[in-house]
DNA sequence: AATGAATGAGTCTTCATTCAT
DNA sequence: CATGAATGAAGACTCATTCAT
């Protein structure tokens, strides 16, 4: 007990920093900004973080994890038997991900793509898992006979793109709620095309 | 008239301004280094413009009505005729441009979600032009007969989504060219959930 | 006259941050203490120095410059025949350049040894310069039979080396002016050993 | 009775702020610098001193007090007898020290000059302790007959003078370890203007 | 139209020091 | 004796903007 670990001021930290960076993005954020914000003082900020790049990067890793485990998370509990439920199911985490997160996913968007090296690298292993568990759950429904058998990565890429594409314009451009509806009929349209001679489904 | 009266200095300035914004964003670059880029002496730029944000405001205006004309001039020299013909020649000239901007697309995927009130107009505009002419090539597709019945919005949504999302994900996240056979594959099997029981195409 | 030049501003920056460096050592003076002392706001000083480290590289080369012209000015009007009347008006100059710049000899021993790359090198021009002219005169001494026939740097380093410690010593340490008498008897004591058979001089 | 009771932790600090200082000048170390070099935390180091200001002036008291013990040392050994024999036991030693110190003779000779106070008051002592010593072998060698009757403290200021100054310039500014020839002859110059009628020795 | 010196608020970051454990 | 989290003043430096020329 001679006080190593304290996550409390960290945590603050990471918390009042995802909030700032959420509205106001990177370089649109300071350090007395987050001071304020985490209720500690400008040193120890420092104490905890070596650079506002590297409290920058903490969040991100925490936002996109959590994205991450969210997703798969959802997709456990669904019965993975059939991959028309197993891919609903996925949309749906997907989608109730970005409405919780609403504000954070502003700045992931707009953030992603400001940033190179080691957060692309978090990118790409994020895509890396979902992308992958979604190719697998697709190869299978190919093994089983109810999809047509196209390349996998380009299901994967017309599902994710439409999604993804349909929830950044909707919150960050239109600033609404994604709507249930249309995103069904995304699904809808996307399963017609995937599966063989059935219809979308149910 | 396109051109209107060839004001050097002003277009050296945008010209100047995208390239710093596509590299560092609306926050990573400086009047000084505007200054520096276009030649020419900073109280010169406070001559052209009026803030910061004007030039920000104006280099994605030229910015995006350039994607909007490049779209629009390769889609009237196909066929229209056909739709199909008409998608590829839409979806062909989306890339080539991207191809070509790879740079800018970067900073328009991030600074399209920073700004609001009349950046976000902007972008609205753009994609109920180019959105609008999809879709209503979709529409005329079905009303034809060869493209299934769906809400035009949701084959937009989908098309778009995809080759959207390959892009950015191609130029901002690995950082290369975009792949003619990937996207043909993604074209692919976009029309052949749009279609009715023809193959995707000759 | 577009408005390049200015030194105005750069000069009084340059005399202000020479006395502050006096006083307070490189370390120990802010750029809002420059700022104060120049009568300019901080932002000015920036965009006539490119760092801190360039102001003080810029008031350290002032400074030599100006000691090594002192020294040789002063030279210049003794009579260069006599070799010993050369030499005591060179300590003559040392000693006077010394004296008036008591503060700012202070930097100079001080933060010499502070600094590496260039600094160091313009010290070494400073003694080549310095040092050569003094060496070249005892060459002469010795040519003409009214010196010793002893190694010229020899003789060079035990004038220059009693007269700047001493000086270093009075100034720095004591923090009292220079004793003429004292610096006579040095100079006594270093030519005694340094001429012929005859005695120290008239 | 050398070492009292071997406080490790307050050497440590001691040794680790030798270096530092002697790297860095005393503006240029921070005490996590500095506990990061003795490998304790920042607070025990404020467990055993008051201030930077206390660590300063230990180092600075202990490292004096090493090189007038050294010398001192060196000296006892020679045989006193000789005054000659005697003054070039001094100036080994002296260079012997500054040849093993190279890096704290650096600090020594900027911070000297930094620091008020205290630390002057210390520097003085040192003088006269070494100093004094040196003139009284002087006014011995002058009361023998063999040397001149110069003043003694001119005679120490020359001596002193010549070697610090040499000192200064090889380790500080030329970087560059300290030559035995080039000492020999500026003791040889030193010892022929001092002494009477003899030739410098040997 | 063009210039660039001048501004000062604001940014990130460091640091000596304290204190509860 | 020892620790390291916490502090906040202070430091170097940047930047959009103005204005006299």
């Amino acid at each position: 007990m001679t006080g190593q670990t304290t996550p409390d001021s960290k945590d603050a930290i990471l918390d009042a920093a995802q909030d700032l960076i959420a509205q106001h993005g990177y370089a649109g954020f300071s350090i007395r900004d987050l001071a304020r914000g985490s209720g500690l003082a400008k040193g120890t900020i420092y104490h905890h973080f070596q650079d506002k790049r590297d409290i920058y990067r903490s969040v991100m890793v925490r936002d996109l994890s959590q994205l991450s485990a969210r997703v798969q998370e959802a997709i456990a509990d669904a019965d993975a038997d059939d991959p028309v439920v197993w891919l609903r199911a996925f949309v749906a985490a997907f989608l109730q991900q970005a409405e919780e997160r609403r504000s954070h996913i502003r700045a992931l968007v707009r953030e992603l793509s400001a940033m190179e090296d080691g957060m692309l690298q978090i990118a790409r292993q994020v895509r890396e898992q979902v992308g992958g568990q979604v190719a697998a759950v697709i190869e299978e429904g190919i093994a089983l006979g109810r999809f047509r058998a196209v390349p996998p990565q380009v299901a994967v890429m017309s599902l994710i793109g439409a999604m993804n594409t349909y929830v950044a314009w909707q919150l960050v451009v239109e600033d609404s709620p994604v709507d249930a509806q249309a995103a069904d009929a995304l699904i809808d349209f996307f399963l017609y095309g995937l599966m063989k001679e059935e219809n979308s489904d149910g």
